[in-house]
DNA sequence: CGCGTTTGACCGGCGC
DNA sequence: GCGCCGGTCAAACGCG
């Protein structure tokens, strides 16, 4: 029976505090705080992972190596093997009980070819990050290359120029629509209706999402304050780092500026369940500032990314008035720097939340774009996930990672895509059917154990790269300029339809 | 001693 | 013009 004692090894995650345990013959022990974003995670090599490896032997004739993630969906799917922190199997177990462990076997067999297949969702997925992340860093440093080495080409320059202007023209449009935004206040309150609806169920939601996009609309407010003293040189130089003013723009250079200013300010906001002071998301970054916020009790930190220098992505924390266990997130510019494996997840979910707030083809009647068709449009099945506030002149959106969708609000989800977008590439609609197949899988709340795995920030984090990658689907102008990549877009179309085919 | 955090001061924008 | 507010700075402090 020495075999059965391994089943007696399963992985519990507490919600509450982010640990992680093994039971072993009834022995809690704390390995570390899980992170989906960090490189052991989704190393192929599980002997990183000292202290899962022994999750590695599982079960007769199966395959012994199991992720970290995999093994926590395992663990969390077999309520059976987790449920009572023991094991189900005696190491004395009489003949009576072989049935049982024979279809506790089957179970774990049908459990662990289910997480074969999201293992391969999860790699399938992370891989594709990685890879259009890269692009991006690259084309984003090769144009910052173009215009800091050739100031005496003008043609360079008109190119590059040119490319800016085709890059941002959506942008432009967003411009209007911030201008707009505050031109028009009752269009602003109609637009903070996109935060305020379709949230969560609790008696807090509406509080929570008031003051969500309480901060939101600070964050955006006083972006306008960003003043000279505060750029180092390196920042100077680096052009990463912008005044967040709006200036008035005249010429149509100047519209390029502004479009590229925009995109660096747009902003993301995370809602993610948590108890820890802050969310892992697999960057470094260093407290600049704390100060308390008008109307909440709670603290809010200002971060700043120390990855490399005078990178201009910084975040706030700050905890929910309403919901004490709601850790708000914010994010604000993009990476001047490669990213590890580990933190290229959240900065994924953010450049591509980001850029679909403000490179989505969103034309409208009246010009303008109406960011609840933007956020109805672009996140039809997240509804309940992902909002966009359009309030102020620097557009933030909002991933909301604290409820999880039922299935049937999923499975509406295709059918408002071919409403919302018609008929389109054959590859998108398959992706997202794909993904459509994919999230209420990973959502399905009658899943045991689901609602402890999605209350978990590292969870929702990993979810928001998902969430992400649906998103980047729906909206062909996030990431990567098509034009200058079309292998590599393509590839991502192919990749979507691999991601779904395992 | 170096690095990160804490915290009071300072700044500019905005509303009245 | 004044006060409020959020964001940032930078000196002081703590920790390894």
């Amino acid at each position: 029976m020495d075999g059965t004692r391994e089943h007696d090894q399963t992985v519990i995650i507490n919600s509450l505090d982010d640990q992680v345990f093994t039971v072993d013959h009834g022995v809690k022990r704390v390995i570390n705080e899980m992170d989906f974003f960090s490189d052991k995670n989704f190393s192929k090599d599980a002997s990183s992972t000292s202290g899962f490896k022994k999750e590695s032997k599982f079960v007769d004739g199966v395959e012994q190596e199991l992720h970290l993630n995999i093994s926590t969906s395992l663990n969390l799917l077999t309520k059976n093997t987790t449920a009572n922190n023991k094991s189900t199997v005696d190491d004395n177990a009489s003949p009576g009980i072989s049935n049982e462990f024979v279809a506790l076997k089957s179970q774990l067999d049908r459990v662990y070819t289910e997480n074969e297949r999201l293992r391969a969702m999860l790699k399938q997925t992370n891989s594709k990050y990685y890879s259009l992340q890269m692009q991006i860093t690259s084309l984003l440093q090769h144009q910052h290359n173009l215009k800091g080495e050739s100031t005496g080409d003008q043609k360079i320059i008109d190119a590059v120029a040119q490319e800016e202007k085709q890059r941002f023209l959506v942008p432009r449009q967003y411009m209007d629509l911030g201008q707009h935004a505050i031109d028009d206040k009752d269009r602003t309150s109609h637009s903070d209706s996109v935060l305020l609806k379709g949230r969560n169920q609790n008696g807090s939601s509406s509080q929570q999402c008031i003051e969500e996009k309480s901060m939101a609309n600070e964050l955006q407010k006083n972006s306008h304050t960003k003043i000279e003293r505060e750029k180092s040189p390196a920042e100077k130089n680096s052009q990463q780092w912008i005044p967040n003013k709006v200036p008035k723009f005249h010429s149509s250079q100047d519209l390029s500026q502004a479009a590229e200013a925009t995109m660096k300010k747009a902003r993301v906001s995370v809602r993610a369940r948590s108890e820890a002071p802050m969310i892992s998301d697999g960057c470094q970054w260093r407290k600049y500032g704390q100060k308390m916020a008008k109307g909440n009790p709670f603290p809010r930190a200002y971060y700043r990314c120390t990855m490399a220098v005078g990178c201009p992505v910084r975040k706030q924390v700050q905890r929910c008035v309403g919901d004490r266990s709601v850790l708000i997130t914010t994010y604000e510019g993009n990476h001047n720097h490669p990213l590890p494996p580990a933190a290229m997840a959240m900065a994924s979910t953010t450049s591509a939340a980001a850029s679909m707030l403000l490179s989505g083809p969103m034309p409208s009647a009246d010009g303008f774009m109406n960011p609840n068709g933007l956020a109805r449009t672009i996140l039809p099945y997240s509804a309940n996930l992902a909002s966009i506030s359009a309030s102020a002149p620097f557009p933030t959106v909002t991933l909301d990672l604290t409820n999880t969708p039922n299935l049937s609000q999923l499975q509406i989800l295709q059918g408002q895509f071919t409403q919302d977008f018609g008929p389109g590439p054959q590859a998108t609609a398959h992706s997202l059917y794909n993904h459509s197949r994919f999230l209420p899988r990973a959502f399905d709340a009658s899943f045991p154990g689901t609602a402890a795995v999605a209350s978990d920030p590292n969870f929702t984090a990993a979810l928001a790269e998902a969430l992400s990658s649906i998103i980047a689907n729906l909206n062909p102008n996030i990431g990567i300029d098509s034009k200058n990549s079309p292998k590599n877009s393509s590839e991502s179309n192919n990749g979507n339809i691999n991601f779904a085919g395992k």
